[in-house]
DNA sequence: ATATACACTGTTGTATACATCATTGTATAT
DNA sequence: ATATACAATGATGTATACAACAGTGTATAT
């Protein structure tokens, strides 16, 4: 794996990131830019700069002179998620089905049926198939926005404090929607993609709210 | 108007902002951090953090260790800010309609049939009223979506070179749109703004294709 | 006891100096 | 003439020092 070079604002914006949506800095929690700095070995620019982005992902909010706090995990907000992804995935996958990569398809698809333990938590490969069909519009403000709902939709993971996430009944969905693009029935495609969405977020809507 | 106090970095951010939408930098141009520093007697620091925020809202890209260049104006690009509105704004107008504040749509209203001048250029006013009515979905992710492509859509308009813009049309349209909203037609209003949208599309890419 | 004034503290905001790298041009070898 | 190596240049990348401000606590006056 080649690990090409980063600038020092990137790697400090993977680190801060992965801990916000890994819930490590949680919810409303203040954040300390010289704190980072020194856990980095980094000054407090490369630190600034990438909180600025993470501000503009609606990760934090900056309050100018008071502190950098983590942004909260309300209703409103995941409501907000699953509408965005509701309203936007399966557009993409009706009417940019036909350039998702059939190689990539058939590596889920076995990944998905063959010997891979299903009670594995692996957020990762769902956030990857998603990413794999949104891409296929090439519409960067489609595909941006759409990343940033992923980090969200992470940080609901697992703030809501579960191990397993559905990941069998998602497996199961993500194998329907890629049968259907293979049989290049791209209608019935998004039709199982909003069911699948619609069912992920009653599941997160269940479990943040039942605490 | 009270102009609350701003920070360097907003400033910046404002001043920047507006010379790229309004093609002052134009598209492939480069950008000196310093140039702009000295103009505005300020240090390079606000600069590179508003520069990182335009970066995110796709108008320049950072080549790091080489320079900032304006983002071009490519008809992939074009083809993507008019297909993210033709998606989101009609879904919004005809769900979150009902929250559209109705004293200003007559204010609108008022200001598109009324005594206004119709061969006068106002782009903002445009800008405004779609910025009022996707504000009603309260949903962020679309907000800040349409946000990004009103500065693509004015730099189309200012690339484009014209003085007036289709500008009587536009507002008959407004007014229709309105007229259904005030009706709580919302599917009307919302299959308006489609068609709205479309003549603006089909308009700007005969202009800008045209040179 | 309450309210006001004011110094204190900790953080972010900004300016500045230096480091680093991509590029360009020049010189040298073949 | 071409190619390679290498120094020069100019921009961004990063570190550091200082300024400015929001919030807090303390002291004082009433």
């Amino acid at each position: 794996m080649a690990k090409k070079k980063q600038t020092l604002k990137e790697v400090a914006y993977e680190f801060i990131k992965n801990k916000i949506v890994n819930c490590e800095y949680q919810p409303n929690a203040f954040i300390n830019e010289e704190m980072i700095a020194s856990q980095l070995n980094v000054s407090r620019t490369p630190i600034r700069e990438a909180l600025m982005r993470l501000e503009q992902e609606q990760l934090v909010s900056i309050l100018p002179k008071r502190g950098i706090v983590v942004c909260s995990l309300t209703p409103d907000l995941i409501a907000s998620i699953f509408e965005t992804r509701l309203l936007l995935e399966p557009y993409i996958i009706e009417n940019y089905g036909m350039y998702i990569d059939r190689c990539k398809l058939e590596d889920f698809k076995r990944l998905y049926g063959g010997d891979y333990r299903k009670d594995k938590v692996e957020f990762e490969i769902d956030d990857e198939f998603h990413s794999l069909i949104y891409h296929a519009s090439k519409n960067p403000y489609l595909i941006k926005t759409l990343e940033n709902t992923t980090f969200q939709n992470q940080r609901i993971r697992v703030y809501s404090g579960i191990k397993v996430f559905r990941v069998p009944d998602t497996y199961d969905e993500h194998i329907q929607i890629i049968n259907a693009l293979l049989d290049e029935d791209y209608k019935l495609a998004a039709k199982r993609m909003r069911e699948h969405i619609l069912k992920s977020r009653k599941n997160s809507l269940e479990i943040v709210f039942s605490s």
